[in-house]
DNA sequence: ATTATTGTATTAATAACTTAATACAAAGAT
DNA sequence: ATCTTTGTATTAAGTTATTAATACAATAAT
């Protein structure tokens, strides 16, 4: 795993983005245990409180779960991890459509705008 | 006009869009000038440098000019107006989109899912 | 029982962002 | 010519956000 970094946003969103993805696309499945904190801090060069700081994040949206002593895992409801897939990708569209609105585009303008720029 | 904040966000951020919709709306007309910093600030109850702030994006954005000792004033070009509002739609559809594949619905998938939520 | 490994909490330091205070400069009005 | 009004620049203060340093607590392994 390599971990990149852009210079313009908080480190802890991005590792929270890059591990969301790494659990959302199954590289790390269902049950599986993580890294130790300090593990996945060393890989990716941060202060283990910056990447505790994502870790808890992703627990406070049920992705993952922490045994105290014996480590962190990934849910093992694979219903949940995609209910949070859609979820997310619902709430997407929602916000697409409501700053939509606030620029003046109806739901239906707005859909022709899309249909128009991905040409489908 | 009444202004109105929220308590989380940047003042000079949401000064910007209230103005911006006002100019997108067309309460500020083409070509119209607008209020001086100063008039603008204490209407809002603002710091005159904070209305500034805000004004100075509206600049960067293109849709308003500043003639150093007359003041400010929208842009005269009403199709610019327009390009505005569809590039800013533009991009908002086209972040959507990459949003979505990077939760890993490809573009047929996320257009599925927007006929979903909005019935269209 | 001791040690090592795990997550967690607290506090401090640093960095970035936001707002305010103030002074300057240009041009029109009187 | 002087004054007023305009936008602008610079600097400082205040606030929030981010990261780091460090210590604690729990449990499994030995």
């Amino acid at each position: 795993m390599t971990w990149h970094f852009d210079n313009d946003r908080p480190i802890y969103t991005q590792l929270l983005e890059q591990i969301l993805f790494l659990i959302i696309s199954g590289q790390y499945p269902p049950g599986s245990k993580l890294p130790s904190v300090r593990e996945l801090a060393s890989e990716a060069s941060v202060n283990p409180n910056t990447m505790q700081r994502a870790l808890t994040e992703l627990e406070r949206m049920g992705l993952v779960y922490s045994q105290r002593t014996s480590g962190r895992f990934v849910t093992e409801d694979e219903a949940m991890i995609q209910r949070m897939k859609d979820s997310m990708g619902k709430d997407k569209i929602l916000a697409l459509f409501k700053d939509m609105e606030q620029l003046g585009y109806d739901a239906d303008q707005t859909m022709e705008l899309i249909h128009k720029i991905t040409r489908r």
